[in-house]
DNA sequence: TTCCAGATCCA
DNA sequence: TGGATC
DNA sequence: GGAA
């Protein structure tokens, strides 16, 4: 246990450590399935490169999201967001630490959409004070040996007669007792004065809302907020010395200046760990920088790497360009721009040693090669080592990994290091998969829905999903998928997962997660994610994805079109029909709806079908038959005994619909069936409803079933989705096929797997059937939750 | 290295 | 056919 | 990104 806590310790500060130097270094890959897409597309390359043509097996096209241009999404246009309408609440926060001394707050889920305050001007202090001497225990700070410019003596600023004045003048008018979100904190601001006229205003505004300014490093201080042109490690030089420490306290919060704005414009203490309140740790290369070691090997390393990559990647790049080129000719898009704007701050990024050099030089040492007296500890920090950027490295696709890269021996020790445990992994996978399945099938083992608070990987959960999500922005479906996943073994731990090989054992959890897990348990968060919502443009990503009827595509060509609001796309952008009314209604479907709420429509749409048709049996599907709390829409099963087509229930929907239409119950229709000639397909209806008495527009989705396949709809409609598609790969695996109509065998696959055989219907109408067919043990749909 | 579920509806 | 959605 |  101590042994643990020992090495935790390690690893924090190992963490700690890397974040200081390494710092926003990630820098993004092209997403996996834009290169797949871009690789299969049938489409010619429009500017001649002969290279991007050579053999890819025909594959099979995938939720194929030929995304234009993505390089046009990373390229950073630098229009900071500007402020829109939408503003979604940062709700409270619950701080609680776990036994390992880390913040693992909570916060629920949320987007900000806020104006960031643009205050121009940025006063770095003069270096030189004209008084050295100041408050004592300011001064009796162990001496850092550091440029002075970075001493916190610089910056207290010796009271100004006319300020002073000044301030006098104003004092200070508390708001009500109640909107005093910050009462009780104490704040600690750097720089530590009021001299900059916006630095000013932010702390009257604090004390206006309850909190106490303190200039002087006292043990109350809850928060320290930090001018957002100072980096981390400026910070730490100058704090060391005050608190006597190597670390801030976990019990304090430091945050930029943006904190206080957001938590003032939404009248609560915000969730204080989301990145934009991260102080930035890239180092500036101004004059003002201290010793500046030689090159950090490590980094110059990666550097390497990433080049020689990018070389080997140059065909997918070709493709890429070409594929851009044939969107806009825009010359400018060379594929190289994409990873242009990471590289320079990699480059850029001086290897500083804020935390005490004096502690960090064995690293170095070792770092470089020497072995130099290391003691266990930096053994183990250096096992660690190359982990993290073994994990950025990423970029992955095929060809760098298989031969000799030019990487120098260092990473290949690093990955000595690590390919035991993988092997041992492997194997242990491997080896259950003897004759049919393993736990590589979520539906086997089935997920939970313990919707925590409770669950103790709660905190990883949130930042995986976030993750995933954002991987979805990227339109990168496969990572997404991984993380989705990774996320529900997470979820049906009943343990606090905080290490690599505790992680790593897990099903869907291999090694780049894993370290990623171990990164969430002992940092509190993520720098890919952080870095990754930093991007400007992922906002607008965001912003625009929430549109019904928009996806990545439509997204990132709104954001190429330069539309920056809601209102820009109202105003300006070309909208279909349903996107229209996705947009009117985009706060509507943002909101969850409360289960005694679902339970209410289903009352009034059940009563609506009784007298239609009385044998209609109208069932609830979706997250509230998986037992879900909330949900984003309601999902109707409409079935009746004797019916064989879904056809034979289009005449009770459109009375349905009609009669509801006329209550004004049903608002809009966003997809109703087609008809198509011959085929019966057509069973399904989109559209929107409001309850009686609430303003808000419901997602609500019909779908029509025939008695004979209401197993396989129950399941589909059930879900999630990732049981659904779990059982899907399953039955596929078995040479079966399974859909929303029945279960098929005796499917026959062609060359890439393409479907050659229907398949002979097996079982459509008995759900739990289906599961015995298929050798799955039934579940109850409040364990089909798996994402 | 290859695959990652399978289908409907609309423009 | 591609895009979005379930 | 993970599994086979
Ligand atoms: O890609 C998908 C999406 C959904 N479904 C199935 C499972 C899901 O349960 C059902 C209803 O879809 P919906 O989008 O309503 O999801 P939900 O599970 O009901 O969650 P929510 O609470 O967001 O409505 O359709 C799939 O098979 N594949
Ligand atoms: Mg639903």
């Amino acid at each position: 246990m101590i042994f643990e806590e020992e090495e935790m310790d390690d690893k924090d500060e190992y963490f700690r450590q890397l974040y200081a130097l390494n710092d926003s270094s990630d820098e993004e890959e092209d997403t996996n399935n834009a290169r797949e897409i871009l690789k299969q597309s049938s489409r010619p390359p429009s500017s001649s490169f002969s290279v991007s043509s050579h053999s890819f097996s025909a594959r099979r096209s995938q939720p194929s999201k030929t995304l234009g241009n993505i390089s046009a999404i990373h390229r950073t246009t630098s229009a900071p967001a500007s402020s829109t309408s939408v503003v979604r609440e940062t709700p409270l926060l619950t701080r609680k630490s776990s036994k390992l001394r880390y913040d693992i707050s909570t916060p629920e889920m949320n987007q900000t959409f806020s104006a960031s305050t643009p205050p121009t001007l940025s006063s770095i202090p003069a270096p030189a004070p004209q008084r050295s001497v100041s408050t004592s225990e300011l001064d009796t700070g162990p001496k850092l040996n550091m440029v002075p410019s970075a001493g916190i003596n610089a910056m207290l600023s010796k009271p100004d007669e006319r300020k002073k004045r000044k301030r006098k003048e104003t004092p200070v008018i508390l708001v009500p007792e109640r909107e005093r979100i910050f009462a009780g904190k104490t704040i600690f601001f750097i720089p530590p004065n009021d001299k900059h006229s916006v630095r000013e205003a932010r702390i009257t505004n604090a004390m206006k809302y309850g909190a106490t300014w303190t200039k002087k490093w006292t043990p109350d201080i809850t928060h320290i907020i930090v001018d957002k042109e100072y980096k981390f490690e400026q910070i730490m030089g100058m704090l060391k010395p005050l608190m006597k420490t190597d670390s801030i306290p976990q019990n304090i919060i430091l945050v930029n200046d943006k904190y206080t704005v957001d938590c003032i414009r939404d009248k609560i203490l915000v969730d204080e760990t989301q990145s934009r309140y991260i102080i930035r740790r890239d180092v500036p290369v101004t004059e003002e920088q201290e010793i500046r070691q030689p090159a950090e090997p490590r980094k110059a390393l990666r550097i390497q790497r990433r080049k020689s990559k990018k070389d080997q990647d140059t065909p997918d790049d070709h493709t890429q360009r070409s594929e851009a080129s044939t969107q806009s000719q825009h010359p400018q898009d060379q594929p190289d721009s994409s990873p242009g704007v990471w590289l320079p701050t990699t480059n850029a990024e001086p290897p500083v040693i804020v935390e005490s050099p004096r502690e960090r030089s064995p690293m170095l040492d070792v770092a470089l090669g020497e072995g130099s007296e290391l003691d266990t500890a930096i053994a183990e920090i250096m096992r660690f080592g190359d982990l993290p950027l073994d994990d950025d490295d990423d970029e992955e696709e095929r060809p760098s990994s298989s031969e000799g890269n030019t990487d120098p021996d260092h990473d290949g020790s690093s990955e000595e290091d690590l390919r035991p445990r993988r092997r041992t992994k492997k194997r242990k996978k491997f080896q259950k998969q003897g004759d049919a399945n393993s736990a590589a099938y979520v539906c086997m083992t089935g997920g939970t829905g313990i919707t925590d608070e409770t669950n103790p990987n709660r905190h990883t959960i949130q930042i995986l999903e976030k993750m995933s999500k954002y991987y979805g922005r990227m339109s990168d479906t496969w990572r997404e998928l991984s993380y989705r996943k990774a996320c529900g073994t997470l979820r049906k731990q009943g343990v606090w997962i905080c290490t690599f090989d505790q992680a790593f054992e897990l099903p869907f959890i291999g090694e780049r997660i894993a370290t990623k897990i171990e990164e969430i348990a002992i940092t509190g968060h993520l720098r890919r994610l952080d870095n990754a919502e930093l991007e400007p443009e992922d906002h607008l990503l965001k912003l625009f994805l929430g549109i019904y009827n928009v996806g990545p595509v439509e997204a990132s060509k709104f954001i190429r079109a330069g539309y920056k609001t809601l209102d820009d796309l109202r105003t300006k952008a070309r909208l279909t029909k349903c996107q229209q009314i996705g947009l009117d209604h985009y706060d509507d479907f943002a909101t969850r709806i409360p289960r005694d709420q679902m339970t209410a429509l289903g009352e009034i749409v059940k009563a609506m079908a009784k007298p239609i048709d009385p044998d209609v049996n109208p069932i609830i599907g979706g997250s509230y038959r998986r037992g879900a709390k909330d949900s984003g829409d309601i999902d109707f099963i409409f079935t009746k005994p004797g019916t064989t087509h879904a056809h034979d229930l289009h005449y009770f929907l459109s009375s349905l619909v009609s009669r509801l239409t006329s209550t004004g119950f049903l608002t809009c229709a966003l997809a109703t069936p087609s008809h198509r000639r011959d085929d019966d397909s057509g069973s399904k209806w989109h559209g929107a409803c409001v309850l009686p008495g609430n303003p808000i527009w419901r997602r609500i989705d019909f779908l029509l079933v025939p008695e004979s396949e209401i197993g396989a709809a129950l399941i589909y409609f059930t879900g999630d989705d990732i049981f659904n598609r779990s059982m899907r790969l399953l039955a596929s695996r078995k040479n079966m096929r399974l859909n929303q109509r029945g279960l098929y065998k005796d499917l026959m696959r062609g060359p890439g797997r393409l479907k050659l055989n229907e398949g002979e219907l097996v079982e459509g109408s008995d759900e739990k059937r289906i599961f015995e067919i298929l050798g799955v043990p039934w579940k109850k749909p409040e364990n089909r939750i798996c994402h």
